[in-house]
DNA sequence: CTTTAGGCCTGACGGC
DNA sequence: TGCCGTCAGGCCTAAA
């Protein structure tokens, strides 16, 4: 399940792998993921468009051209794979996109690819490969597949102020681009008065983004604190260690290409080994790595969390 | 204001 | 063997 690192590997990767492209075609397989998608502002920003740049704000991929910016989210079990065939390969491929090098002579604008009942599945793209073959252009697609659909699609024309959307405009700070010292002061201003437990607190992405539910577990054992504290009793010192150890577990899940994602690229879609370390995560019962103590499992608004009773306090 | 429960969705998995 | 309940979890809304 793509988390902070996970969607920071996919940013460079689609990054490197589109570098130079302009879109000629996006296809929609399914009106709607999580909620509707804006069909038409999607082709809007895209189609025809150059690309300007790949990049993240939390768990969202910013795609931005000329003409806009869309703006994905891969849910729980979302992937964006790259592609050489124009057709869905993989079930519960909803939306594809096409691409092409800049400096292709292909006429973009092919109507079968801006057909507007976003649901004819298969010829708008079929059409357009047939055209690629003549201008020698080499069309690339991603394919975004989720199948339990959590994901979420749209976009927003070129010159519009990103940080006010209403997906990211309560987003907190990025986790990575603070210093520890800053990242620590912030989580104890804002964690003053809570009663809520830590985990759920630092999981909370209107205070920090991207600490999902595997690696606030892991920064959090790290730390030596326990999970069912409440946020406003965990002391200014205590969240400069969190601090620190949230960077560290993001910054080396990072460094390891991710946990899951490292093969995103290929089009059979096999998962990479996971290349984190896990401490406590799914670890339940099975001995902490430092005091041998079984590792514990409790649950926090529903979600499952692991820590050591003993090195956590 | 903060906090929590429930819904979304489908594949995997365990129990019977 | 196959059916069924439960779980997974980011993000939203409603409601306490």
């Amino acid at each position: 399940m793509p988390e902070l690192p996970e969607v920071e590997c996919l940013a460079r990767a689609v990054r490197e792998e589109t570098h130079g492209c302009r879109f000629t075609g996006v296809n929609f397989l399914r009106p709607d993921l999580r909620e509707p998608m804006p069909i038409d502002a999607i082709r809007s920003a895209l189609v025809g468009a150059n690309l300007r740049s790949v990049r993240r704000r939390s768990k969202y991929l910013l795609i931005e051209t000329d003409r806009g910016t869309a703006i994905l989210h891969l849910g729980m079990s979302g992937q964006l794979l790259s592609m050489d065939s124009p057709d869905p390969v993989k079930p519960h491929t909803h939306v594809i996109f096409e691409l092409r090098r800049k400096d292709s002579s292909a006429a973009p604008q092919n109507d079968g690819l801006t057909q507007n009942d976003g649901l004819t599945q298969n010829d708008g793209l079929a059409q357009d490969a047939g055209l690629a073959q003549n201008d020698g252009g080499n069309p690339k697609y991603l394919h975004f597949v989720d199948p339990r659909r959590f994901g979420r699609l749209t976009a927003v024309p070129a010159g519009t102020d990103l940080s006010a959307h209403p997906w990211l405009s309560e987003l907190g700070p990025e986790p990575l681009e603070i210093t520890a010292d800053a990242l620590a002061e912030h989580l104890w201003r804002k964690s003053r008065g809570r009663k809520a437990a830590v985990k759920p607190f630092i999981m909370d992405g209107a205070v920090v983004v991207g600490v999902g539910n595997i690696y606030a577990s892991e920064s959090l054992y790290l730390a030596g604190i326990r999970p069912g504290r409440a946020a406003g009793r965990v002391t200014r010192q205590e969240y400069r260690i969190l601090a620190n150890a949230i960077q560290t577990v993001l910054g080396a899940a990072i460094e390891a290409g991710g946990t899951s994602f490292r093969d995103y690229l290929h089009s059979d879609g096999s998962e990479g080994s996971y290349a984190l370390q896990l401490n406590v995560y799914g670890r339940s019962g099975e001995a902490c790595r430092k005091c041998l103590s079984p590792v514990r499992e409790t649950r926090h608004l529903n979600r499952a969390t692991y820590f050591c009773g003993t090195c956590q306090k």
